[in-house]
DNA sequence: AATCAAAATGTATGCGCTTACATGTAAGAA
DNA sequence: TTCTTACATGTAAGCGCATACATTTTGATT
């Protein structure tokens, strides 16, 4: 169906020359007379002749592509660090192929393989670096085997090995300083609200705890402040309203989609917000400010992350294997909006 | 970097059998003995061997693979709608690789000629046909010159032409009704707001104009009352209240961001939602659940188009040249909470 | 004009795979 | 046992390109 037709036998026929010349033409070296190279040029732009990438990667054994791993790209935080790093690879002559792993091991393991058997340059993996169920005994195991063939970048995630790179915010820090704020603003009854064990989220329930303790809680009392709740507004809101004695005047949640259940949840309960209860949510996407009252979010600074992971790709795909740092972290920011005094 | 090092020779060499023999037994062909079968995938069990794609391609000239062409991932309707194609193309066992090319014409072009490079065996175009300026001269040129090479679907679009198939919903009848429920309820002055010239933004605006002149309302009356923002909540709500002599008691919008906008409008004006003011999003997205009050939204069912879209798609692919027709219409749904009566 | 270095161009090989065609082999028929 | 046939396997060509190496051309120098 996909007939190219036209491949460098045809254009070196046509401009006279042998396809060693086309093939100088068309990766701009400079051993190439600036006559011949017009003559060449005009017969391509005439008959419009494109290298056939497959043939190209025979030979090179590369595609100048990237391949960009994400749990699903329907969501928020995903889709938009995808297009981050889509803009940035573009700038650097590099195309991007998306997976979508869904949140099981088995998911992320095949479409690792799917994305290494295209050949790809480097691995970048968006968040979510656990099993869903919370296990990382061989969770990371496909990431390392994959670091074995390519470089592999971590947004947001965390393992260690030899070709791993990851960029991480400060999540645990962030939590802590919210909480405490809270705390500080007179706020007694702090919860914690996550959907997940990853690395990220793992983080954010560190930051959580510490707090409490900070304060004279009790570890198991810390512990007990963390709700587990779905990814999902009516849902959240729902599991809040079920728990008869839920006594709350403060909820952390790690992303806004569960803030803002938590927010349906305290006007369902008739509460004022922020007086009688502050909410934080996580992201600082659209859904904060879509939601009324307005959510005050974390910034973790996606888009900075995905620019600066992508120029520590360039760096050890263009450049000499100068040595990157294997973590970096970039703080993050409170936005205060309308859910905290 | 990338190396494979294990390739069909070494297979074959392991498994004392010649390359063919692999070749037949990587592709599950019926004449291999069980014996041979057997032996040679237990080499490969053994060793881990993955055929080098380029290699296959260069023969073959397919890739299994399905390009996916969007305007920016970083859109609840884009990556959602991307989610769903994807699932779907992996059960057919089609990979997909993405293109996020901004909404002019320059970038749909580059990234198009991308996707073609690599040997795609099927386009998909999700939404916005058009140029960003309304402009549709040559905006349709560079699809129909893809074309020619590979079959194009495009997801709530629309170009005619030889192998180009479009999956549309029916915009234009969804807000004709949402407008005439409007008016039976007794609104005066319902307005239209987009960000958009695409193609289905044209038709939901035909659909306002018509229940507009439906009640007897003037041509030039019924255009006035779309009023073009920027897709963005605030910019919308300022907009909206920096023009003094608006008056409406209803609003539709093309998506649920500016409906979203739209609430934070009213909600500014001190007016009572949905009494004082009506309120119609579109997309029936997480955003419309996730504002409070909770926006009645238009459910254009992406799922549903784009299973279908794939569906067509494998028929054509796999199957034989079966006619298919060229355009396909699903209807939407409207999805009532609290900002409609 | 003769010589030589540098620049331009051409030739030929290999990248790893699929597949048409050639060859070999085992089972059934005569 | 010998021939036939179907089935199993092997051989070799070619997919389109980049590139090392070989060859030719150019131009500067003597």
């Amino acid at each position: 169906m996909n007939k190219d037709a036209v491949n460098i036998y045809d254009i070196a026929r046509m401009s006279g020359v042998s396809i060693a010349t086309v093939s100088r033409v068309m990766n701009g070296s400079e051993k190439v007379s600036e006559k011949t190279r017009k003559k060449v040029m005009d017969v391509i732009g005439k008959v419009g002749y494109t290298p056939n990438v497959f043939a190209q990667g025979l030979g090179l054994n590369t595609m100048h592509t990237v391949g960009i791993l994400v749990p699903t790209i329907a969501d928020q935080y995903m889709s938009s660090a995808v297009a981050y790093l889509e803009t940035e690879l573009i700038k650097h002559g590099y195309d991007c192929i998306l997976g979508n792993s869904g949140f099981d091991m088995e998911g992320k393991q095949k479409k690792t393989e799917m994305l290494l058997s295209k050949h790809i340059d480097s691995l970048i993996l968006v968040g979510s670096t656990y099993a869903g169920d919370g296990s990382d005994t061989n969770a990371t195991e496909y990431i390392r085997a994959a670091a074995k063939r390519v470089p592999v970048f971590i947004i947001n995630g965390n393992v260690n090995g030899e070709n791993i790179y990851a960029s991480v915010c400060e999540d645990e820090k962030a939590v802590y300083e919210a909480a405490t704020s809270m705390l500080r603003r007179g706020r007694k009854n702090i919860v914690f609200l996550t959907d997940s064990h990853s690395y990220s989220a793992n983080k954010k329930k560190n930051g959580y705890e510490r707090a409490m303790k900070s304060v004279g809680k009790a570890a198991k009392e810390a512990k007990d402040g963390i709700i587990y709740v779905e990814n999902h507004i009516h849902r959240v809101r729902d599991q809040l309203l079920a728990m008869e004695n839920l006594k709350c005047d403060g909820i952390i949640a790690s992303n806004d989609m569960i803030a803002i259940g938590a927010v349906k949840y305290a006007l369902a309960k008739g509460m004022d917000i922020p007086e009688d209860i502050e909410i934080i949510g996580y992201n600082n996407s659209t859904l904060a400010i879509s939601c009324a009252p307005e959510v005050t979010s974390i910034d973790n600074h996606t888009e900075e992350i995905c620019k600066d992971t992508v120029d520590r790709i360039m760096k050890i795909l263009d450049g000499g294997e100068e040595k990157l740092s294997h973590k970096i972290s970039v703080p993050c920011t409170l936005i205060a909006r309308e859910t905290t005094m």
